[in-house]
DNA sequence: CTTCAGACCTGGTGGC
DNA sequence: TGCCACCAGGTCTGAA
């Protein structure tokens, strides 16, 4: 899944064919998401002009002129594939297999959004207008990572007394907004911080470090158009680059690329999901 | 309140 | 080749 920087990705490639154009129809192949399609999703998006399209963690939505939103998030597995227009040059690849289809959208100049999504733990739903703040999903999010909400105090105060691994608390979305697995070992790796480091107890002077790291690497990966990872592609259908300079994701058993550093990464798991990092220089 | 295991669902991979 | 265990980018829910 995507995670901040393969979303915004997304956002990005869907702005073109979306932003200030008019939904012409809407179909809904299976309703059966993470959560039931709203009922009135076809009635609510038939006609309505995409005013804006926004990014609020690892949620996309898309802000309608009738004052409504639509809410995006493609969970583990999702997609969205973009067809500009019905033109012979647009080639679908084979292994996104038709059936995960679930819902399309037609713009009314001829563009084709797809939200292909095999696991099915995305979602979609409507948000009424000014209901936004109050929204289940949204509502606890903390800070925009990239934003000016999230800096060295604020994480120093939501991190407080807490004993939780470092990780755990970096994929927490209340504690800061759109990190993900990847993302969180290779901020740690950066910031020189084990894992498993209870977060309450690490200094203030390195989790200001980890705030630029966080924020390098999402830079940095959002500039190189997210990674494409097993399912995950841009809407063109073309490859993010940032997988290749992963340091230490999916890479156990290889050298730690901090220099002079003659540590080999390791991969442990916390609270279920995979931790990769250096022994040696994260501590 | 905090922390963690389990749940949701499908598909790809690697071992035997 | 076939079967099976295990793994995968998220995040909600409920138990301890």
């Amino acid at each position: 899944m995507p995670e901040l920087p393969e979303v915004e990705t997304v956002r990005s490639g869907l702005a073109p064919v979306m932003e200030g154009r008019v939904i012409a129809s809407v179909q809904v192949r299976r309703p059966d998401l993470r959560w039931p399609l709203p009922p009135d999703l076809v009635q609510v998006l038939t006609g309505a002009r995409v005013t804006a399209l926004r990014r609020r963690s690892k949620y996309i939505l898309a802000d309608l002129d009738r004052g409504a939103s639509m809410l995006l998030h493609l969970g583990m597995s999702g997609r969205l594939l973009i067809e500009a227009r019905p033109t012979a040059d647009y080639h679908r690849d084979p292994a996104i297999l038709p059936r995960h289809d679930h819902v399309q959208w037609q713009m009314q100049d001829g563009a084709t959004i797809t939200f292909n999504d095999a696991r099915r733990f995305g979602m979609v739903d409507l948000i009424a207008e000014g209901a936004e703040p109050a929204h289940p999903l949204l509502r606890h999010l903390g800070p925009e990572p990239l934003g000016a909400d999230f800096h060295a105090e604020a994480l120093a105060a939501a991190l407080k007394e807490r004993r939780a691994p470092i990780k755990a608390m970096l994929l927490d979305q209340r504690i800061v907004a759109g990190l993900g697995n990847i993302y969180v070992s290779e901020a740690l790796h950066r910031a020189g911080i084990d894992p498993r480091r209870a977060a309450g107890r690490i200094g203030a002077s390195r989790l200001a470090a980890l705030v630029g790291h966080i924020r390098d690497v999402l830079t940095e990966a959002i500039a190189a158009g997210g990674s494409s990872l097993r399912d995950h592609r841009q809407t063109t259908g073309e490859l993010g680059y940032f997988q290749h300079a992963f340091r230490v994701y999916d890479r156990e058993g290889a050298a730690c690329p901090t220099p002079g550093c003659a540590g080999v990464i390791r991969r442990i798991v916390q609270s279920g999901r995979s931790s990769y990092y250096c022994p040696v220089c994260q501590r």
